[in-house]
DNA sequence: TATGAATGAGTCTTCATTCAT
DNA sequence: GATGAATGAAGACTCATTCAT
């Protein structure tokens, strides 16, 4: 129990596990985010990943948590460099990685979103994630139509994307991205 | 391969095992089948698990090609009661259990499907199930709209449900079948 | 128990089981003999090995006298032949495969000679190998010679090359049959 | 590699593990360094073997090592009493143990041998025995013989006294420390 | 405060052998 | 006579978590 006194040393340790957790996730899934590999990948001994976080779960929450924050920071990054818009949008929904990793990338982002129905511990952070994700989407699709979304217009362009990569997920289709794009650039033009 | 399947007793062995397969499949997703779990559940020794199949990837492909079947019969069984063909296309989107346990069941769905993208070994079953399932589909949509779908509808309005579920997956919305059921109204009154 | 009956089908299977234990024990060693590989190999059904023969130990020791019979044959067809006799006299102590594939062949081989030694039932056997084994080498070094060999000499050359290409395997020494030669060569001269 | 040794009694532990695994090895060969079998004679639980040993092949190789070790010790030790040079030298090569337990202990220490050449992770390890081993070889054959050995000698002698016993084992002969014994004496004159 | 040591439970898979039919 | 069915025991290895120091 005693939770770690926030000794700077600690704190830093915390960080280098999370990091180390979120890049996990990213690579391969929640069951890649285990004691033993999360402490090699952070150059830490074994036991510190259960002396700062009392559970795997934890360490899960501030991975996946981490992992979000640095997708919002990247695209939102995109944004102020004035990048394509398009590409943007696709970034928030199909995840940075989806540009230079294909399928894999994409599929492991919406495993993430699905996997963490049996972890209800996630659905606040989630849930979370979602509205600055939104914010950040309504912007970008300012963007690429020239005005302001309409309501539920974000909603409704998210979905279509989704359902459509989900489609191209099952059946290996090799560009996602690609996919995604064509229905994006389908959905702005039919409003 | 392998697969002793000659005599009676052999075969009914063989379901049992098939059959708590598939039930663990749908309970708890790819990863709850293994090899105690299934024998446990068909009450036979866990030898008797890797008798009949192979691999456990065998007896993954075993059950879920089961599932499939099973929700395709309780589909096609609700057309030939003239049951209201929404709800019959909902049954092939969501799952037939989606009408009873809701967010639970549509959740174990999706989570089937993205699944299914890191096993390429189901790769071929998947495509099978898929013709039967939008031979289904068609004709459930022929019933929505009176008249037979356009060529390439049948996958619009599917990515269009899957996309809005997802979204309420996310969201933990409580009864994603009515959100489903709202899209799939809208999707087919926009024709 | 009840020894099988000997009809002509029952024999017949029985040689295929002794030829496929023949061929799995040439290229993998005793370990290679399991019922299953056996079966497999026969193209007979996984019973049938307990079948015709009571334990495993039975079918090793049908394999290997049939492996050593069937070497003796090459031996002495080569012999016929009017093969160099120098290169018989290395099939009989390196076996014939050592011609083809070097190092693993001549490896398996030792194993097999040293491999009885944990094998007490395949003691007797490999004595009776001896005696025809011995006198094929006798008649094989009078060729190489142009003389009789005289008492202890077959002993004393299977020895010397025996331990020349013991040293060869544990170096790892990529032709044993060359070093073999030499040293056969070499033990011929000094008579 | 891995392998915790940093605190006292860790090493006394990995310590236990390795003697017994040095112990099954002489007694039973390689096939007999098992998991649970090490586990059991040094009266640990069985995930100790896998907590200080990431894999069984490190443990055959740290079990290797110590046997040699222990063997080129006793050598050694002889050396140093002033025992009989010849005895030492048949030390050596049959092992120390071939003293009292005769045929068995040879054919487990040949066995040993040929056993290395499947296990190419043991190259390494092999390598560097030998040339302690020569080293004693050279030193035993000098006391035998009055005068050091020419080259090559040490390898000569080794292998006619291996060819010797070989087919000494081959032949179940109950004494083969004699029978080299002989070999040996035989072929020191012959210089 | 940290962490090496430790382990029970579980993972998939292989195999020789028995037995009922 | 022949064989499909069956299984207990064992194989290597992984992992989350606990605990003594």
């Amino acid at each position: 129990m005693a939770a770690p006194k926030q000794t700077e040393k600690g704190e830093r340790r915390r960080a280098l596990l999370v990091a180390a957790a979120a890049e996990l996730l990213a690579e391969g899934g929640f069951e890649a985010i285990r004691h033993r590999a999360v402490a090699e990948r952070a150059g830490v001994p074994l036991a510190a990943t259960t002396y700062y976080f009392s559970s795997l779960d934890e360490l899960v929450g501030a991975g996946l948590d981490r992992l979000a924050r640095e997708e919002l920071a990247d695209a939102r990054a995109c944004l102020d460099v004035r990048d394509d818009p398009h590409e943007i949008v696709l970034d928030l929904l199909l995840g940075p990685r989806s540009r230079a990793e294909g399928l894999d990338a994409v599929l492991r982002r919406f495993e993430r979103l699905i996997g963490s129905g049996r972890r209800p511990f996630l659905a606040g952070l989630l849930r979370d994630q979602r509205v600055e994700f939104d914010a950040l989407l309504d912007e970008a699709l300012t963007r690429v139509t020239g005005r302001r979304p309409a309501p539920g217009e974000v909603r409704r362009v998210t979905a279509l994307v989704d359902g459509v990569v989900l489609t191209a997920l099952i059946e290996a289709e090799p560009d996602p991205r690609g996919i995604a794009r064509a229905a994006l650039r389908e959905a702005v033009a039919a409003v």
